[in-house]
DNA sequence: GATGTTAGAGAGCAGTGCTCTCATTCATTG
DNA sequence: CAATGAATGAGAGCACTGCTCTCTAACATC
């Protein structure tokens, strides 16, 4: 006997379909191309049906949040595996988005406007590589020493705090040194994505991205 | 005799109601919230009257753009008077972007799908602080001696045209430390901005530019 | 085989940007 | 000063979006 009903296939293929749709719109035409009426039109079913399998836009777009976090992540946990280094992260995270422009603006970019990330979906998926880099940094010291001062220890609370619910305990330092890390990859990967250095820039991005890794010490 | 006609202050007025309008609109609800409709509407004035002072949503958009950009390179211009270094960029930045949020995302977030900038109109403006950094970073050099090899010299070459159209002629090293710099500053406001480290951080963002800047060397 | 759930169709609401036509008001010019 | 022409606004309409509601037909289960 077989436990799954046709309908219950069926359905779990439509599902897939929609996600798979869904992605290859953002792909293709980004984020405002992503549209359920579209989507009910290429499964060939009338718009209104499409609310059968999607609650609404917003969950359509958690999933297709969700898979770009993990995406990404699991390219930099491969590459971590041949070189453990910052370097990797950038040049991987790199590497990613200028394979999937749309998909990093997604999860990178301007967050969407009246969305709200559903905690429990998306946010263990969206701090992974975070998270690496967290316990990389605290492994390894910068080449060189930064001079960074430390802000009053209450001020990272909060950080520290979100950090711990992931399973880390880092000291101050580290946590100063991963904010600040984090974000100037992030930034600079924006920057070149969103074409913020004018055109002609592709050619260099990871010279750039190595420049970059090497100027804050690692 | 006047020079100006009734109606063509009347035009003037309009236009300028348009633009405060418009920028309310962004501040108060995002790029989504700025709607030639609503703009219409509260204007006291039919949907499609407003064509007769704006060509398109585009056009209504560059002139935002441009103010912004204008804004806070404004915001920089003054600063630097009264203390000339790199921090003063990031924090006074910082503090615009913490005045203007959605105005920050619509100049430095994700591109406006479909827009096109003219160039003419916010490419001025829209360059200005990196000009500044530009011959900020080109005076004072790094107490660091930062070890980031540059690239050849041609990749460069598009990078350095485009300075030079803004009548610049920073040397490679000048340019690869200007883009670093940029990128890292912008990326750790626009991850603060965009919430990319949860809430409460808010509290420490200041300390946190004060540790990027002084890990980059400045 | 009756019952209840699920998939889909179809109409409709409110909102957007934008275009086209028509009437009215104003400014300029013969 | 009267006539011509430009500027302004009204109104209807098109194509598109997300989303809701009602109804019907197919399917699964008891």
């Amino acid at each position: 006997m077989t436990n799954s009903t046709p309908r219950q296939r069926a359905r779990l293929e439509t599902e897939a379909q929609i996600t798979r749709i869904g992605n290859r719109m953002l792909d293709d035409d980004g984020l405002d191309g992503v549209s359920l009426r579209a989507i009910a039109r290429e499964l060939g079913i009338v718009s209104s049906a499409i609310y059968r399998y999607v609650k609404n836009r917003d969950e359509l777009l958690t999933i297709l949040i969700r898979d770009a976090f993990t995406s990404i992540a699991d390219d930099v946990d491969e590459a971590l595996e041949h070189d453990t280094s910052v370097l990797t992260v950038g040049v991987t995270m790199l590497s990613w988005s200028r394979r999937h422009p749309n998909r990093w603006a997604l999860i990178y970019g301007t967050p969407i406007p009246d969305y709200q990330a559903p905690r429990d979906e998306t946010v263990v998926p969206g701090t992974r590589i975070m998270v690496t880099l967290t316990t990389l940094l605290s492994q390894s010291s910068p080449h060189q020493t930064s001079n960074s001062q430390v802000p009053p220890a209450h001020a990272l609370d909060p950080l520290r705090e979100g950090l711990r619910e992931l399973g880390l305990e880092p000291d101050d330092q580290v946590i100063m040194r991963t904010v600040t890390v984090w974000a100037a990859i992030i930034g600079l990967i924006n920057a070149l994505r969103f074409g913020q250095f004018g055109p002609g820039i592709e050619l260099v991005e990871d010279e750039l991205m190595q420049g970059l890794v090497s100027t804050l010490g690692y």
